[in-house]
DNA sequence: TCTATTTCTTAACATAAGTTAACCATAAGG
DNA sequence: CCTTATGGTTAACTTATGTTAAGAAATAGA
């Protein structure tokens, strides 16, 4: 039994579940361990599968017209990633999704997971708590970016994810955060040289 | 019997609902008008109720440190509107919601959406698929907004929504984009001469 | 109709962030 | 261990967008 995965649903829908409960919704995953750099999802190409990650780290990402790489999500262990649209449509998808560290993650194809949303009410709402939760969170992040300079935006994510500072490569927060890294490491030397003087 | 909102249901869960079913949807709702101007959500307060839009607009908004107005999210006929956090956490709000026009809306509170939810899968489908949707959107505007040039962002706008453009102020729209009006006027006044000059 | 708001435009100037390009630091692989 | 690839820093210069301020246009209210 996965603990990771239970925390998370229980944290989620706000409720404990019983242990056939959670038996009957873990079935559906099966586990699987990628290399770094592996990619989980293309451009392109319908996004068969949604990951749980239990160990790792990767990100997803849109090339634009220009051919640069723009961040649209980072995961650790305890997160969801997939190319949301590709999945729930089963339409070829806009997104990339690549791995950055050795992962072992729990995955589910679309097909388990319509069974699992029919089978059991509960997890519908758990799969539309969980969305509505990113939901709220990307709302605060694009009215953040839209009103918000670079470097107070990598202030407050600095302090909501020091995890991710430390683990995940500059090049990829400063995507994340809109900016080049160039940028991000123009705001790293002020703020070092501010809190010197300081 | 609404058939906007009923429209609404059945493109949204890709299947048509019988006349029971609508009745049994549409029964947690009342319908109510207000006048332009009108606040139907405030910064502080909790939202308690969720708005579909018969006839008129409205947008969310929130107003950040340095007492910028920042819009969230436009809404016309056939749009659902509320602040997620606050009516799903039933927590303080963090943004206002505010009509343009004169506004019709049918009107669920939280009591409501709980209830529905919860007496049958398909309501708590739908709200799932609904909010599953607007992620999807909500995400492709923000990799737009880090990726590409106002400039660009407007042009896709006035493409996706020609109607906003002709009934939502323009500092709106500016503020939806995430750039200032003067900035907005900038950008129409270079397309308007350059499409001149061809 | 006249007046007062509200919205939009314009222009000069300021600034945050992008661009280009070089170099440094660190980790990875043979 | 050395070499190469990857990631990070710095600096000079450019550019998109913000700021400030004024006025024009449109809309609403009296």
């Amino acid at each position: 039994m996965n603990t990771l995965l239970r925390n998370n649903i229980e944290r989620t829908i706000g409720q404990n579940i019983t242990d056939a409960e959670f038996e009957s919704f873990e079935k559906y995953f099966f586990s699987k361990s990628f290399d770094k750099k592996t990619v989980l999802a293309e451009e392109g190409k319908v996004c068969k599968y949604v990951y749980f990650i239990l160990q790792g780290s990767g990100y997803s990402y849109y090339i634009n017209e220009q051919g640069e790489k723009n961040v649209i999500q980072l995961a650790i262990e305890g997160y969801w990633i997939t190319d949301q649209y590709s999945f729930f449509q089963q339409k070829p998808g806009v997104y990339f999704i690549e791995l950055i560290e050795p992962t072992d993650v729990l995955v589910m194809n679309r097909e388990h997971f319509e069974t699992l949303c029919r089978s059991n009410i509960l997890f519908e709402r758990f799969f539309r708590l969980l969305i509505q939760n990113a939901f709220v969170a990307l709302q605060y992040r694009l009215a953040k970016t839209n009103s918000e300079e670079a470097e107070s935006r990598y202030v407050e994510f600095a302090g909501l994810y020091p995890h991710f500072i430390q683990r995940i490569p500059q090049y990829l927060i400063a995507s994340y955060l809109g900016i080049k890294p160039q940028s991000l490491s123009r705001i790293r030397r002020k703020m070092i040289t501010m809190s010197n003087k300081q």
